[in-house]
DNA sequence: CAGCGGCACTTAACAGTGTTAAGGAGATGG
DNA sequence: CCATCTCCTTAACACTGTTAAGTGCCGCTG
């Protein structure tokens, strides 16, 4: 018999373990119970290491965010442009790794300080670049809001890359709008081709903050440093 | 003895008590004995109406965006710019009328083709300005991703207008944040003055759409019609 | 007027949820 | 050897969405 005695649990593996069955069920199924029947426990055994579900979601929104840093490498000499597309699409590409990612993380708040690192890295690139803080941090958090929209709309209809939801025919939807030749004919800008239509949306906000933040041209090169 | 009898329920009043409800209770308190108590009538009633509690949230979004719809003015012989801000504004304004109001609307999808109407006026306004159907789809569509994403990310903050949140003291997280000057500082830049900071980021997203799409100038004198 | 069918609801129940209380095995340490 | 702490189990609670079956009532037909 396999009586070999398992480690005992910590955040970590059960926040791992909890994202891995996120995966197969969905946020709707990821209950307690599958979670500890996962980890080999009984449910209640949850509790000795949070202090409610949403603590854990809120460790898993936290792992969601570790992977995405170690997943994208930001150089210190970026531009505020490479830095913005880098970390906006790293975003996004981190919350489609996970089905309902963009409910979870959004639905959730940072378990202590991880996030502050790689803030603070950006704003100081971005003041160096030119900008006053409360630009820098309008620019970023402007262009975050938008992925994280885009994100969560794009998983409502695409629950992981390439496996889609039902009521979304392209077609059908065409059909059904045969008074409203524009809206018809919209439906393909909309629920297809997501990654295109992310990026030329994430074009635009870069170009706003361009035009509004640094009027004077693209790059209005670092003062020797 | 009030034996007056209550004329039978439809789709309407119990989205609109649901509605009610909601901003008493929250999407958490929102459950369907809750609902039906208000109602005066028992929980499986709601079955006859709604084939389930989904579809019941989504008749409630289609109801907030007529209401959206009803609220603001929206003048065919607008501006394209016009036309964005207001739609925007008026969501932003749609959704934070009601407790969890952007997780309520974002989760659904319209029962019918009630949007549609807009839609078609608002692409029609946009190609008449000079921009394609693909350029007219994604300004209105980022410009929209982002009011939502940022109207979630507030009502995380203050579940209703003036109403805060446990922890978001902006003061204590200034505190905890001493090695990281910049991010201490940026607390008032992301939870405070959210109608200030929602107008610069909209702003943002109009100028990058005008930069991107309409480069010849702001508005390039509609052809003779 | 009897009877019938469908509408709009109630009563009862079910499986499953997050969560709590109490207790127990096993290591640690005095 | 006993006490304590850690980590987990067993049992139970209140509550959830949802289904099946039944009930009173209305208008229609014969």
């Amino acid at each position: 018999m396999s009586t070999e005695k398992r480690p005992p649990l910590d955040r970590a593996r059960v926040a791992d373990t909890a994202l891995k069955l996120l995966n197969e069920v969905g946020l709707d199924g990821l209950t307690l119970r599958a979670i500890a029947k996962e980890l080999d426990v009984k449910a209640p055994a949850l509790y000795w290491h949070f202090k409610d579900k949403q603590a854990l979601l809120d460790e898993m929104a936290t792992e969601m965010f570790r992977r995405m840093v170690a997943g994208t490498q930001l150089d210190p000499s970026d531009t505020w442009r490479e830095r913005l597309l880098k970390s906006n699409r790293g975003l996004r590409t981190a919350l489609l790794g996970y089905r309902d990612g963009a409910k979870v993380y959004s639905g959730s708040r940072f378990t202590g300080l991880v996030h502050v690192e790689q803030m603070e890295e950006t704003l100081r690139l971005f003041t160096a670049a030119g900008f006053t803080l409360a630009q820098a941090v309008r620019a970023t958090s402007t262009s975050y809001l938008y992925t994280l929209g885009f994100v969560t709309e794009e998983q409502g209809v695409e629950p992981l890359p390439g496996e889609r939801r039902e009521g979304f025919d392209v077609a059908e939807r065409a059909r059904l709008m045969d008074g409203f030749p524009l809206s018809a004919a919209a439906g393909a800008e909309i629920f297809q081709d997501f990654e295109r239509h992310y990026e030329e949306g994430l074009a635009l906000v870069l170009a706003g903050i361009e035009k509004q933040y640094l009027p004077t041209g693209p790059e209005p090169s670092a003062p020797h440093a």
